[in-house]
RNA sequence: GGCUGAAUAGCAUAGUGGUAAUGCACCGGAUUGCAAAUCCGAGUACCUCAGUUCGAUUCUGAGUUCAGCCUCCA
């Protein structure tokens, strides 16, 4: 039993879809104004890797993420490039997608876009204006009025009179409480708008969860998911704009992943240690910054550092080496193995411990390869790339990988190294270590190293 | 100030009311011409104090430290 950690209401719960075998899972996606930072890449990666685990696990899932393509920051990144909205976004809605793909992130089943989807947002809004809960300000901005939700503050644990006090929170003339958060912003001069009954303007950002979710997968649906800085106040707002709307629930489980660190500080702009997914791909393998995120779990604050990365590659390397060479076969079933790593994703997806159980079984697979035969433990192979097939892992053809690398220090082609041990295999032949090791001391330095076995040499590049 | 969460070996990360697991690093052995890889083995860790308990790293309380949110944010 899939056992998933609800911030709602901050325990572990059974999970049990609305629908028997089908969820219906919505994740707070990308605003595209620039490429997307490893926090992204996190948020990417954690969900793919519920999607992967539900389907897994044998039910139906449909699983949105939306793409917020209008907002004050794209507005801003535009006029700054002299650069139209549309092509704009969709410039970095084309990049996102590319790292998506180089981390082996599955395509969600919709990726709706705000601009897409404003008459479903005016729609909202009327109905939240018609019930009383939404008002206009003097200022032409359409505001929620959070005194009319009984259960603002239940998902972040807050009270009103709490927020109110907070030092933080700036005082507007416009808004009836400070807490009111806009829904509607009327158009200032030369931004891009749309008609209104209330005025010309444009969406805030939080009617647009509510309403491409409820569009596309109802009222009450079964997971949400984002960033953990979203559980406060976006996410809030959305169930207030949700649920003051249809007046019940709107999502079962809350899901939150943890944020990344760089080197032990927030990552911030400021800081200057602000890195996007492709500068990170320009130093490691899409595979390792999976590897490193799933190594530890979704809830737990992550810190990025290039020891974690070289972990992560060693940890890959090992893996890999256990299922170089192994014959094809079907994977073996019902092991205590499998049972293992199920249990363990079913504890609110303990990718860490999945890992784990992975790591025993590379052990089995080389004892047994050792012990009696490559064929032997060929089964067990095959059950070992099928898990990470869950994670998203160890897809690529081992030789491939152990002989890739992202850095090419070398400058040697795979052919100069074949050949370079063909001399030294010649060398040995007539035992000649002086010249043999040489060989080897001189690709090793070039990052190549070699692995004499049962008459043959194999390499990889470190 | 309000609300969350976290403190486990050299590093990282799981987990448990009773021999604390996994990867990297380190040590010994097997294997190897020597290595590498692999296997076997050893070793070192549960923030502090109090309480509950036969027994606490795990539960409770207090404290310390750290982080996140309270403003746009993944």
């Amino acid at each position: 039993m899939l056992q998933i950690y609800n911030s709602l209401t901050r325990q572990k719960e059974t999970f049990i879809p609305i629908v028997p075998r089908q969820v219906r899972m919505y994740v707070c996606g990308m605003t595209v104004y620039d490429y997307c930072h490893l926090g992204h890449a996190r948020v990417m990666v954690v969900f793919d890797t519920v999607y992967r685990y539900l389907k897994a696990s044998g039910y139906a899932v449909q699983y949105v993420r939306n793409i917020t393509d209008i907002d004050d920051k794209i507005i801003k990144r535009a006029a700054e490039n002299g650069e139209p909205i549309d092509a704009l976004t969709q410039r970095f809605i084309d990049a996102m997608h590319a790292d998506e793909d180089s981390l082996k992130v599955l395509r969600p089943t919709d990726e709706p876009r705000a601009t897409g989807n404003i008459p479903e947002m005016l729609a909202m809004i009327q109905t939240l204006l018609d019930k009383g809960i939404a008002y206009q300000g003097s200022n032409g901005d359409v505001y929620y009025d959070v005194s009319k939700f009984d259960g603002y503050g239940k998902l972040s644990g807050r009270k009103l009179e709490d927020m109110r006090a907070g030092e933080r929170v700036a005082v507007d003339e416009v808004k009836d409480d400070p807490m009111d958060f806009v829904l509607w912003k009327a158009s200032k001069p030369g931004d891009p708008s749309w008609d209104a009954p209330w005025g010309a303007g444009r969406p805030g950002w939080h009617i647009e969860c509510s309403a491409m979710s409820q569009k596309l997968l109802g009222e009450h649906f079964d997971i949400h998911g984002g960033g953990s800085d979203l559980q406060f106040p976006h996410h809030e707002n959305e169930i207030a704009q949700s649920e003051g709307c249809t007046g019940h629930r709107h999502v079962n489980y809350w899901m939150h992943n943890g944020f990344i660190r760089i080197n032990d500080e927030k990552m911030s702009k400021s800081l200057g240690n602000f890195f996007t997914i492709r500068e990170v791909l320009q130093h490691y393998r899409a595979a390792e910054v999976r590897f490193f995120m799933l190594n530890s779990h979704y809830r737990s604050q992550l810190n990025y550092a290039t020891d974690q990365l070289d972990a992560a590659r060693a940890s890959l390397n090992r893996l890999y080496t256990a299922l170089r060479g192994l014959p094809e076969a079907g994977a073996a079933m019902h092991t205590d193995y499998e049972r293992r790593f199920s249990a363990a994703m079913d504890d609110d997806f303990n990718t860490p411990e999945a890992i784990a159980v992975m790591f025993e079984l590379a052990r089995d697979i080389n004892r047994i390869r050792t012990t009696q035969s490559d064929w032997a433990a060929a089964s067990l192979g095959a059950l070992l790339k099928l898990l990470g097939k869950t994670l998203g892992l160890l897809q690529d053809d081992p030789d491939e990988w152990l002989k890739g690398a992202v850095t090419r220090v070398d400058g040697l082609s795979d052919a100069d190294i074949e050949a370079l041990i063909q001399q030294r295999l010649d060398a040995r032949t007539n035992k000649n270590w002086a010249e043999s090791d040489r060989i080897r001391d001189e690709l090793k330095a070039k990052g190549v190293i070699l692995e004499d076995s049962a008459g043959k040499t194999t390499w990889r590049r470190a």
